[in-house]
This record gives C-alpha cells, sequence and structure tokens, in this order.
DNA sequence: GCCTCGA
DNA sequence: TCGAGGCAACGCCAC
DNA sequence: GTGGCG
C-alpha cells in the first residue's frame, strides 16, 4: 500500500543484483527511501525507464509509453505524436515501476508544460579505456573554474559507475535549436583550452587518449539518467548529485550506490538546485550574440 | 514483468 | 496453453 | 540513403 494505493509486489524475493544479493524487496524499500529527491527531480518531465526484469545484467528493454496495464494513479502526459507518456511525480508510481524492475529512470531536458526549452545543458564526462578518474576530475574541475569566472551556476553529479555529468541551469529560456549551439559553443572553447586533455570528436578513432568531451546532443524527447536513478551495473551505483569541493577532494562513482544513498542525501542533503533559475540566463544571452 | 498474438 | 515477440529512436557526420 | 555514435 503506498498513498492509498494497493501495489502488487510480484517476486518479491527475485534477485535483482545477483552478486549483491539484492532483492527486488531490497530495491523496493531503496525506491520508497528517496522518493522525494528523485521525485523532485523527475517529475513534470517525460519519463523513459529501463526495465530488467531477471537482474541488472540480463536482458532489458526500454519503456516510454503508459502500458494497457498501468494502474490508474499513474500520470502521463500526452507527447506531440500523440501517445501517452509516464510522469514520474509520485511515490505509488515509483514503486509500480520498481516492482516492473525499472531500475533506471531517465528524463528529458525540458518539463511537460514547455516541451521546447529545455531546463539546463549537461556535459558528458566518461573515460574510456586507459583513462583514470583523476583525468575526469581534473577536467571537470577546469570547466568549474572556467563556469566560475563567466558567473555562470553549474551542478555535477556522478554518471554511473564511470563518469561525471555537469548540469548548467539555462532557465527555460532557450528552445533546443539554440540550446544545441549554446552547448556546442562551450564544448569547442573547452577543447580549445585544454587540447591535451579532452576532445570532442564523435568518431572512436579521432580521439585519440584524449578524455571524450560529450556536449549530450539535445532534442525534444531525449532523456538522460535522472538524479539519484539507481544505474544498472554490477555495484548498483546511484547517479549522485555531488559538491565541487567532494570533487576537488577526489570521489569515485562507485562511491555512491543504493546501499549508502539514503545516509547520504541525509547527510548533505539535496544539493542539486531545480534547474529553472534564471539567474545564469544573462551570461547566455552574450554568448549566443557571439554565435551569430 | 506483463500483455497479446498465433500455432 | 504455451512460446515468441514487443516494450525507444534524434541529430550529426562520414561515407 | 545508410551506419556509427552518443
Amino acid at each position: 500500500m503506498v498513498d492509498n494505493n494497493k501495489i502488487k509486489i510480484s517476486n518479491p524475493d527475485k534477485l535483482l543484483w545477483s552478486e549483491l544479493g539484492i532483492t527486488k524487496v531490497d530495491y523496493l524499500k531503496y525506491l520508497i527511501y528517496i522518493t522525494p529527491y528523485i521525485i523532485k527531480h523527475a517529475k513534470d518531465r517525460f519519463l523513459t525507464t529501463i526495465r530488467y526484469p531477471d537482474g541488472y545484467d540480463k536482458k532489458f528493454f526500454y519503456q516510454k509509453k503508459v502500458p494497457s496495464y498501468a494502474p490508474e494513479f499513474v500520470d502521463s502526459a500526452r507527447w506531440k505524436d500523440g501517445s501517452e507518456y509516464i510522469n514520474l511525480n509520485k511515490q505509488a508510481t515509483l514503486v509500480w515501476l520498481g516492482n516492473l524492475a525499472s531500475l533506471e529512470f531517465h528524463t528529458t531536458f525540458n518539463r511537460i508544460q514547455k516541451p521546447f526549452s529545455p531546463t539546463n545543458l549537461v556535459f558528458d564526462l566518461d573515460p574510456s579505456e586507459g583513462q583514470v578518474f583523476e583525468q575526469v576530475i581534473e577536467v571537470a574541475l577546469n570547466v568549474y573554474d572556467t563556469l566560475n569566472k563567466l558567473n555562470i551556476t553549474s551542478y555535477v553529479k556522478t554518471s554511473g559507475a564511470t563518469g561525471l555529468q555537469i548540469y548548467i541551469p539555462i532557465g527555460e529560456k532557450y528552445d533546443y535549436n539554440e540550446a544545441r549551439k549554446i552547448s556546442k559553443f562551450f564544448a569547442e572553447y573547452f577543447a580549445n583550452k585544454y587540447p591535451e586533455l579532452i576532445t570532442i570528436e564523435r568518431l572512436k578513432e579521432k580521439r585519440g587518449k584524449k578524455l571524450y568531451f560529450d556536449y549530450l546532443q539535445m532534442w525534444e524527447g531525449k532523456s538522460i539518467i535522472t538524479p539519484y536513478s539507481p544505474r544498472a551495473t554490477k555495484y548498483a551505483s546511484v547517479s549522485m548529485p555531488v559538491k565541487w569541493e567532494e570533487v576537488e577532494a577526489g570521489i569515485k562513482p562507485q562511491d555512491f550506490t543504493i546501499f549508502n544513498a539514503l545516509d547520504r542525501i541525509k547527510k548533505v542533503g539535496d544539493i542539486f538546485e531545480p534547474l529553472l533559475d534564471n539567474k545564469n540566463v544573462e551570461s547566455f544571452s552574450s554568448i549566443l550574440q557571439q554565435i551569430k
């Protein structure tokens, strides 16, 4: 029973992370604990969930549309193609999806209410073969420094088992075309500033041994991992917002798992802003002028 | 994980 | 009645 | 137009 809604739990003792011994019931407990945090970032966005009915390392599939068998309490929003997409805006929906073995929750850059305006940019810093996490940290801190000097607020979180993601609020002021331009502008700027450190080359061959700085091609409906979402990794890691000071002190994405996420959140609170603030907008308008 | 379809 | 299949899909660039 | 890439 969640908020007066009955939810039947099938196979409660099924292992979702077999090596770690995490059963579905264990997993649902985690989801219940972190509900307010993940909901805060997932609500009123179009959800893509990834389901692993037999565990994190077995067959999976993506799900976007509200299935016909969804309970009535599940809220949805109509996409421009006419179909209904899940709005992960309440605990009951989260638990229902948990029972369906949804191990990852991805949401759109934009909110349902303003579908053509992303709320933020995201840079994805993921080390590939032969790179250590220290390189990711070095680049992230360089980016942070630069943004600070431009008076631009940014946030950082782990992306999964290996990388970091940097969020830059843009106040729902731009459409996807403009946001893509701004994102690309920054990516080129950083690639230019740290030519030995990072590359924005899309083709793997051309990347050499530099860190791939992915400025995440964005479009309406594109979704990326939501803050506080678990990831289907062998560590049962969580996409965890962190403080820039923590990045500086040297963290590892594997440090954050569904085992310790709640303790951590209780200790530091939610350090991600709602991503709707306008404080960066002024800095961006001049940048947008320059791009033209 | 659950539903639908076809043998 | 039971197994197989579905459950997502944009923009960019090189070819 | 198709394929690699995220």
